[in-house]
DNA sequence: ATGAGTGCAAAGTGTTTGCAACTAT
DNA sequence: ATAGTTGCAAACACTTTGCACTCAT
């Protein structure tokens, strides 16, 4: 959250770039640090408007070598757009989104552990539960409705 | 399947229609009979090109108009579409798809029954676990990969 | 110096909307 | 007759791509 962890993550990207044969750059840099400032989980569009100077697309190309890198992670949300944070920012969590409200809620990380083993056992299906948000309506918007 | 049971749905919707003060029309049949003879979840685009004389935005606006009724129920999938089928097609079920081939992937309807549970008494979320389709790797594509 | 990365503009999905013409009731 | 519906075209949100230029190495 301080300075110097966002400089620790940057010196930790731009080591892992260079040892891919890519480098560091001032976008990436920028995105980096938006997503160091920021709690929770952030639209590409957050993103390129944080930060101001870098071009939309950068952002995206950004977020893409980040992520194969293993710094970010993406969660696809119901309607169609997608939310990005850094791995270990609160650590490994699933993802809930109210329909009503679109508040993302962290879930527990082993929460769908017990139906992720049985998809694996009845289908051979391996779950990524935290590459999408479930969905469902949250306290706040039930009560208010 | 058959012709008959077509026939059947198109007139309980039409009935459910009328009811509202809406219209049984040549391009909502044509949605609902290609939701009929299709066994499985279809997108939109899908639709549209199964009821060839209906456009685009029609299809759109009948999928949400049957939605509305309860015949229709949708799904969203994890790269930003849709899928559609007639609600007990197959009966109550979830969905799971493929990160890497697409296919869609028909669940037990309480799979997720306990996680339910457990979101509404600890956080008040009313979990909708239908209208997200999980995403992982099924074993066609672990085997081949 | 040189190839990776950027900005830009343009195209590509999937979906929605305003409006005049049409049609089920 | 008259509202609900449609087709069309255009706009929309989100994301990707081709290309010439720039900059990290």
């Amino acid at each position: 959250m301080t300075a110097s962890a966002g400089n620790d993550v940057v010196a930790k990207v731009a080591a892992a770039l260079r040892n891919n044969g890519d480098r560091m750059t001032a976008s990436r840099r920028a995105v980096i640090e938006v997503l160091v400032h920021e709690p929770g989980h952030i639209s590409a569009e957050q993103v390129a408007a944080a930060a101001a100077h870098v071009h939309r697309s950068s952002v995206y190309r950004a977020l893409e070598t980040l992520t194969e890198l293993g710094f970010v992670q993406h969660v696809h949300l119901g309607h169609g757009s997608t939310a990005y944070h850094l791995i270990n920012h609160t650590g490994p969590h699933l993802h809930a989104q109210c329909r009503s409200c679109g508040t993302i809620y962290d879930l527990p990380g082993p929460l769908l552990d017990a139906v992720a083993r049985r998809l694996d056992r009845d289908l051979g299906f391996r779950l990524e539960a935290h590459h999408v948000a479930l969905s469902g309506t949250c306290s706040a918007c039930t009560t208010t409705t």
